[in-house]
RNA sequence: GUGCCCGUAGCUCAGCUGGAUAGAGUGACAGACUCCGACUCUGUAGGCCGCUGGUUCGAAUCCAGUCGGGCACACCA
């Protein structure tokens, strides 16, 4: 059992013992609730505040405090202190340490209580024929470590990327391509000779108004599915794909599923249908569109004026497929907040089609990304590219090995780990509401709290209990009275957050819970390195300590796994 | 104009369902390696928590208003 709740039922039992005569005391649960850790650990570890019970009881709360003290009498949990209206808990110390260290962080225990609930999770989704840049960094990255959260927390999860393939743009590069281009040059140019293209396209088009009309006409062959526009039409996307992958690889990012926007062409006339048959479909300015007034909204349009689909139109149908599919318990949308609106309207769709499960639709919205105060613009050339980035950064961090380790094996690999680690972690460290303003320094920076930071704790854990192998010495947990000092409490107390900290990140769809943790704990541990000395020649305390050293490895371990980062044994 | 989001140390940000003297990193200054990895650790300075009112025993946290910033607001995605 925790230590919250021991406490919690310590004190709902000193309750009844102190007040028998009083109706309506909090049962343990709500006990639990309103324990809470106090601002200073040298108040206690927990705090019990009883300023709520003073009504009902007719007492002062500090008169509270004290009879509860007296009512809770000795125990081998905690022992208690009255301050103020707060009934403040020092844990033992031994006990705690031992509770702490059986704990398996990088295992979830309740794992039955998901399994069988589906989440899905549209994430990166990229644009064929666009190249990745820093503004696609956190929808990929933000949907990647949830995808682990919730892997680790027991559910099945769909990882899908759901492409922006579709759209009178591609018609417009297939049109340049049969006019400019040629096979050779688009395969080893990549995305970037498409873009080519597409820039060739609209400086003609000013010329020559006629081009436009081709260009959709093109696109219309696509969606007709005619044999040439569409293999030219799906060698684009296999290009794209083939320079995404690349970025992908790097990050160690991976799908289930690349169905994008064309996948579901097929799949929209039940939409229309289904809207038309529940009467949601009225007509305005000749397109078709879902009131929403009395949601307060404006409009959801369906099909424009001349008949076609919308985006959005796509995404219910791509909604609707998947609950059919995976039957979701969620299905989350890692997409910047610029398409709230979007989201709230389609979404509000989907409940007055009749579905209950509206309500699991999540828009995971995250903030937006400019560079050096500026919008990002790839028209003009005001923008960073996500390989440029990631590889400036792991050429920093070879640097930095060269000088700081040069014996090190394999730098090169060590080196791509630290250097991509640190532009994760940065990305996962904050609310993803927050707005990030690109500037090289700071991208680059590996000092403070950082990825890098994290990683070398790891790595000195690594190196401590190598040393204590050469010793002789095996983790052993059970002599406790080696972790009573207040450094080992604090690394103790950081570890035994972690779970919870996962959970939360899980509850909120916030990564950053989770890097904040595995950064504190990795602070704490550095200090306690520092005050501290891990092995010496008492057996038995070494031992213990080098087993708290083995759970922060695990622990900053797992963390780091489950914000998609490596974590190297040498560094 | 309407809706949504944000506003906490010079800078970048934490602050869980309201709770005890508001925290961290960075930058500045001052320190710590004959010792388990100094990509580390310690200390100092730095804050009308945008502003005003309200609810509460108690508000950075909840509510209303206000100012400042961002985003969105029909045939693009």
């Amino acid at each position: 059992m925790n230590a919250k709740k021991s406490i919690a039922e310590l004190v709902a039992k000193a309750l009844i013992k102190a007040f028998p005569e009083a109706a309506g005391l909090p049962a343990v649960d709500e006990v639990e609730a309103f324990l809470e850790v106090p601002p200073d650990t040298a108040m206690g570890d927990y705090a019990f505040p009883c300023f709520r019970l003073s009504k009902p009881l007719k007492k002062g709360p500090p008169v509270i405090a004290q009879a509860l003290l007296n009512a809770m009498g000795d125990n081998e949990v905690a022992t208690g202190q009255a301050a103020g209206g707060y009934l403040n808990f020092f844990l033992n110390r031994e006990r705690f340490a031992l509770d702490t260290l059986a704990l398996d962080n990088t295992r979830y225990d309740l794992a039955s209580s998901n399994t069988g609930k589906t989440i899905c999770l549209d994430y990166s989704s990229i644009n064929i024929a666009k190249r990745f840049h820093i503004g696609h960094l956190t929808t990929t990255m933000l949907g990647h470590s949830l995808k682990r959260i919730y892997d680790f927390l027991g559910y099945r999860t769909i990882g899908i990327n759901h492409l922006g393939d579709w759209g009178t743009q591609f018609g417009k590069m297939i049109c340049a391509y049969k006019h400019w281009g040629n096979k050779d040059e688009v395969e080893a140019g990549g995305v970037d000779a498409m873009t080519s293209l597409y820039v060739r396209f609209h400086e003609e088009a000013e010329k020559d108004p006629s081009l436009e009309e081709e260009g959709r006409a093109w696109f219309k062959r696509v969606e007709d599915g005619a044999e040439e526009a569409l293999a030219i039409f799906n060698w684009f996307k296999d290009v794209t794909l083939k320079d995404a992958e690349r970025v992908y690889q790097k990050l160690g990012v991976t799908f289930d599923y690349y169905t994008g926007e064309s996948f579901y062409n097929d799949k929209m006339d039940r939409v229309v249908v289904e809207l038309k048959e529940k009467a949601l479909l009225v007509e305005s300015d000749g397109a078709q569109v879902v009131d929403l007034t009395e949601d307060n909204m404006p409009p959801c349009l369906i099909l424009k004026r001349d008949g076609a689909t919308l985006y959005t139109t796509r995404d219910i149908a791509a909604a609707l497929y998947r609950k059919d599919t995976f039957d979701f318990t969620k299905a989350l949308y890692v997409v910047a907040y610029q398409q709230d609106l979007h989201f709230r309207q389609w979404f509000k769709v989907i409940e007055k089609m009749g579905y209950p499960w509206a309500k699991d639709l999540i828009h995971v919205s995250f903030g937006m990304v400019s560079y050096e105060g500026q919008a990002l613009s790839t028209r003009k050339g005001h923008v960073i590219y996500l390989e440029e980035l990631l590889d400036r950064a792991v050429e920093k961090a070879l640097a930095i090995i060269e000088e700081k380790s040069p014996g090190l094996e394999d730098k090169e690999t060590v080196a791509r780990q630290v250097g991509i680690g640190a532009v994760v972690f940065a990305d996962l460290f904050n609310n993803r509401i927050k707005d990030i303003d690109f500037w090289w320094d700071r991208a680059l920076n590996f000092d403070g709290e950082t990825g890098p930071y994290v990683q070398y704790t790891h790595a000195r854990c690594c190196s401590l209990l190598r040393k204590a192998t050469e010793a002789g010495v095996t983790p052993n947990g059970s002599q406790t009275s080696a972790l009573t000092d207040d450094d080992a409490q604090e690394v103790l107390r950081q570890l035994s957050r972690f779970i919870s900290a996962v959970l939360e990140a899980s509850d909120h769809y916030e990564p950053s819970m989770v890097t904040r943790q595995i950064t504190r704990l990795a602070q704490a541990f550095n200090k306690y390195y520092y005050e501290q000395r891990i092995l010496d020649e008492d057996m038995g305390a070494s031992a213990a300590r080098v087993r708290l050293t083995e759970a922060v490895r695990d622990t900053l371990r797992q963390g780091l796994w489950l914000i998609g980062m490596e974590a190297p044994e040498r560094m």
